[in-house]
RNA sequence: ACCGAAAUGGCGGAAUGGUAGACGCGCUGGACUCAAAAUCCAGUAUGGUUAAACAUGUGAGGGUUCGAGUCCCUCUUUCGGUACCA
């Protein structure tokens, strides 16, 4: 009789929740391990097959260290506030409250089928306001702080308060992007607004002009994602960039810090390497350039003011405060649609299209620092305006945007740097010329020379310069934490008591776009003017906000005094182990650290960083099955994917089809049916009419023969509603178990590569679970494994692979663990093991990664302690050591016979003995032999001449 | 365009610079069965052969090495990210 999963996985489910198994205690007592997840947005499609393959990895490390003797931190929660809610509530009317909720509810339940070990008493959500009443917390201390570079920490903002009061911004080491400067007298004579604007040049939490999507046509602002080929997806409406006042963050003063303790992190290398280039730092010179006819001054940024002298333009970005003053009367026109032009196109429609090189002069000038020249002053899509000021010196010489903006534009190109042909136009290996003062110098030399003569000239200064920006930290939207500020009859800003949170985002019946840009919150009326002449913020916080500390919430997620308590603090310090999808890699990671490091400032936290070792595992994807069809044809023509060579790429175009009904998917051979054809013509109603055409004739649905078949193309990609090819985990679970799932989830490969889900090939794993239980069990559940003392074989079988899964399950190697239990128990079978001594330890041994099916057997075996909670094997060498060895012999690197001999046969031997082997003979006749290398207990290879 | 990753049989994949294709799916043949399912046994990279020998083979092209799927260079394709999806 079969293992019966359904019976036996329901009855380990609830007895582990009525006994709270997995309830972690903060037990000081014994060594802590903390494994965090990713927490999930709970979305209204439910989880599908790709989400818990982390889950289930983190799940097995959890379970592997809580048996050697942790005590494992293995919490789960949900990163509730976002955008998709907010939008299905605007569309059909269900709060976001409510549709959060059942979303959640269902997720809790199907990690529950998976056998996921976490401690549901400690789950997190981040739309609580018992948690965001701490993200708010959080928020206020950035407000109240600023970045002290000499003492490297965040420092209260009071105390450069009373700076300014004593000495202005003399002797003043606050981090900040502008260089304003005021005496103390200056200070104490500002107005509060004053004062209040004056500090926000200072706050980690400040207001500043940022830059959204604006749609007019839809009343509201779009994240990027909504706008498609610079229209809005829905409807398809014109977008622009509009300036508002928006809050920021201030990463940018931690930046230094999180590109140099990304040292001591066990992350990947090309996970470390996009965090350092996204932070990208570079070293150079920030400098004033003079404009003709005008009292102000250009500000930019250079990493190569060597080439001062090959300058023969400057480019600002269309959205650059000067832009209208330096466009004169005749530019006007060109300079108008210019920048229209531009408001329209993302920033990374900008920066990616190499071909189309656009741009308008504005009709003025800049003058040379040092040798007086007139340089025209552009406007180009190329230089963004939220990095760096905004505007760049063009060296077209050096620089190959410049060089293509240049030809483009027939502006003058200057040679400054002498370099060989060969040599890239951006190299500094040389020595400069046509540059006056720097003539001759290498590239180095000369740039520490020019910044040398640009600060002696009052005209610049050395400035390190970081790609890192400070994000907007305001959405326009409802379903986000409200800002516990309120700004009064001014507009200055005043943070709300400690004593009055969390400021709870008000109920709305109906959420509606708001007015004029603002948020649904402007509906809010009363929660909007709390008294007369104040009004509260109307955005609220990105997603970004809940998730950066949720990890230090998971260790004390009760405590109504604090984020956390000292103690948990403490005692679990920070993540051991991080997993989660790459999509992430630099956002939430940054932010993350960013708070963390806040914190720690703060005396909160007790590490720098908040995540030691970090690993992404890659995508599920779903396999998409489409059928082609003749673009514009009329009546509409499907044709064979078989007969798609014989048409352009541009004429024909893919449509998805719910992949169950097409025969024989993802092989070569896919294709639809009659009953396909049908299928697909009762989902799509509108090709009711249409033409099916394949090799043995076109037909439409009409007059079809019943044989009729026409091709279908396979491809990999997204698992997504819109591609029908979404695999529910319930219903896998369903039908092959939980612990069936689970481990094929891990067979599929390593967790970090991204791989197709094809259900077919679970029939592998879900025969091993039945040979398994097969095992431990003859006709009606008896138990057949014996007393009998095991043999050497068997242990050597069973030794193997308790060294080899725990070396995996060190290295989240788990498919090729899962292969080595189907090895194991197929020798063992051979073997016909029925020892209980070795069964229970591989029971022991396979626990992790089955759940359901190891506790029952542990029962059965009539073990009271669960499974879980024993300890995990651990091999011993002596079962292993084999006093043979086979070594594979090759003739110049390539394998021609395989040699058994004893183990410890010394080298000498080794060499003259090989030689005599009749399958190695008849290779040396007639050739010298040059050399043959051993490599003792590994291989022996023969070169020839 | 930029940053990062990946590419191995029909499919998912395995392989400290040392026997390419473990394990599993699929397929083929066989056993059991009235039959099917389930289960069990055997085979299965390609070419070649009754079988073997042998030759070829890890996206493409070069290189380093006694030996390269693995290291280096160039390229192609696919995937993730590019700051308001999460």
């Amino acid at each position: 009789m079969d293992f019966n999963h359904k019976e036996v996985e329901k009855k380990w489910r609830d007895y582990w929740f009525e006994h709270e198994t997995n309830h972690v205690p903060n037990d000081i007592s014994k060594p802590k391990f903390y494994v965090l997840d990713m927490f999930p947005y709970p979305s209204g499609a439910g989880l599908h097959v790709g989400h818990p393959l982390g889950y289930i990895a983190s799940d097995i490390i959890a379970r592997h260290k809580r048996m050697q003797g942790y005590n494992v931190l293995h919490p789960m929660g949900f990163d509730a506030f976002g955008l998709p809610a907010e939008q299905y509530a605007i569309q059909t009317g269900v709060h976001p409250e409510v549709s959060t909720q059942n979303n959640m509810a269902r997720y809790r339940e199907q990690l529950n089928l998976i056998g996921l070990n976490y401690d549901w008493s400690r789950e997190v959500i981040t739309c609580d306001p018992q948690y965001y009443k701490w993200t708010q917390w959080i928020f206020l201390k950035l407000f109240s702080h600023y970045y002290n570079t000499t003492e490297n920490k965040a420092k209260p903002i009071e105390e450069l308060i009373q700076h300014f009061k004593k000495a202005g911004t003399e002797a003043c080491y606050a981090f900040s992007d502008s260089d304003i400067a005021f005496t103390s007298q200056e200070w104490k004579n500002k107005s509060a607004k004053e004062k209040d604007e004056t500090l926000m040049n200072y706050r980690l939490a400040y207001r500043k002009q940022g830059f959204v999507n604006w749609c007019e046509a839809l009343g509201t602002v779009l994240a990027n994602d909504e706008i498609k080929d610079g229209v809005s997806e829905r409807g398809g409406h014109p977008v622009e960039k509009k300036a508002m006042m928006q809050w920021a963050l201030r990463i940018t003063s931690y930046a230094d810090r999180l590109l140099s303790d990304l040292d001591q992190l066990a992350w990947s290398d090309s996970m470390k390497n996009m965090q350092r280039n996204w932070i990208g730092k570079s070293s150079g010179a920030q400098m004033f350039f003079d404009i003709e006819g005008s009292e102000k001054k250009l500000e930019i940024f250079t990493t190569r003011p060597d080439t001062i002298f090959g300058v023969s333009f400057m480019v600002i970005a269309p959205e650059h405060e000067f832009v209208k003053e330096l466009t004169t009367p005749e530019q006007k026109i060109l300079v108008a649609e210019y920048v229209e032009y531009t408001s329209s196109r993302s920033d990374l429609d900008r920066i990616s299209e190499k071909k189309s090189i656009t741009g308008c002069f504005t009709g003025s000038y800049c003058i040379h620092p040092f040798n007086g020249n007139k340089i025209p002053i552009w406007i180009s899509e190329y230089v963004l305006i939220d990095y760096g000021t905004g505007a760049i010196m063009a060296v077209p010489g050096h620089d190959t945007r410049d060089r293509d903006f240049a030809k483009k534009f027939n502006l003058s190109i200057t040679q400054v740097v002498q370099q060989d042909e060969e040599s890239e136009i951006e190299s500094k290996s040389g020595v400069i010329i046509n540059s006056d003062f720097l003539n001759g110098l290498p590239v180095h030399e000369a740039i520490e020379k020019s910044i040398h003569e640009i600060k002696t000239k009052s005209i610049g200064f050395r400035k390190n310069q970081f790609r890192l920006r400070d994000a907007n930290f305001s959405r326009q939207r409802y379903w986000g934490e409200p800002f516990p500020v309120y700004y009064d009859q001014e507009g200055t800003c005043h943070p709300m008591k400690e004593d009055q949170m969390p400021l709870i985002l008000p109920h709305l019946e109906k959420i509606t776009v708001g007015t004029e840009g603002k948020s649904p919150l402007v509906h809010a009326k009363e929660w909007a003017n709390p008294s007369s002449g104040t009004t509260r913020e109307l955005d609220t916080m990105p997603g970004y906000a809940g998730s950066s500390w949720y990890f230090l919430r998971y260790m004390n997620p009760d405590n109504h005094l604090e984020l956390a308590s000292k103690e948990s603090l403490h005692y679990w310090q920070d993540v051991d182990l991080y997993i989660g999808g790459t999509e992430h890699a630099v956002g939430h990671l940054m932010y993350a650290r960013f708070w963390h490091k806040f914190l720690y400032d703060l005396g909160i936290t007790t590490t720098v960083e908040p995540f030691k070792k970090l690993v992404n595992q890659g995508m599920i994807q779903g396999i998409i099955e489409n059928i082609i069809l003749i673009k514009d044809s009329s009546p509409s023509t499907f044709i064979s994917a078989s007969l798609a060579n014989d048409y352009p790429e541009d004429k024909i175009a893919h449509i998805p089809l719910f992949t169950g009904s097409v025969k024989n998917y993802n092989t070569a051979d896919s294709h639809l049916d009659k009953e396909g054809i049908h299928y697909f013509i009762n989902s799509k109603p509108d090709f009711v009419n249409s033409i099916f055409k394949s090799e043995s004739g076109e037909y439409t649905i009409n007059n079809m023969p019943e044989g009729f078949t026409i091709k279908t193309k396979s491809e990999v990609g997204k698992m997504s509603k819109r591609y029908h090819n979404v695999v529910n985990p319930d219903d896998v679970i369903n039908e092959y178990g939980a612990d069936v799932f689970r481990m094929y989830e891990m067979f599929l490969g390593p967790l970090e590569d991204s791989k197709p889900w094809d259900t077919k090939g679970i029939t592998g794993v879900s025969g091993f679970i039945k040979k398994y239980y097969r095992m431990f069990f003859g006709e009606n559940q008896t138990i057949i494994a014996d007393e009998s003392s095991p043999t050497k074989e068997e242990l050597k079988i069973l030794h193997t692979c308790i060294k080899k899964v725990n070396s995996d399950i060190e290295n989240l190697s788990f498919n090729t663990s899962v292969s080595s239990f189907m090895i194991c128990v197929n020798e063992l079978r051979r073997l016909n093991c029925k020892s209980k001594e070795v069964l229970s330890i591989l029971n022991r041994l396979l626990a992790p990664f089955a759940p359901f099916i190891t506790e029952e057997i542990n029962e059965k075996l009539g073990n009271k302690e669960s499974v879980h909670h024993q300890a995990y094997p651990t091999h011993s060498e002596e079962y292993l050591i084999s006093d043979e060895v086979t070594y594979p012999v090759s003739i110049n690197g390539k394998k021609r016979h395989e040699w058994t001999v004893s183990k410890s046969k010394p080298q000498s031997e080794l060499e003259s003995e090989v030689l005599q082997l009749t399958e190695i003979q008849k290779w040396l006749e007639g050739v010298t032999i040059k050399k043959i290398i051993v490599v003792q207990g590994r291989m022996i290879n023969i070169v020839l001449t």
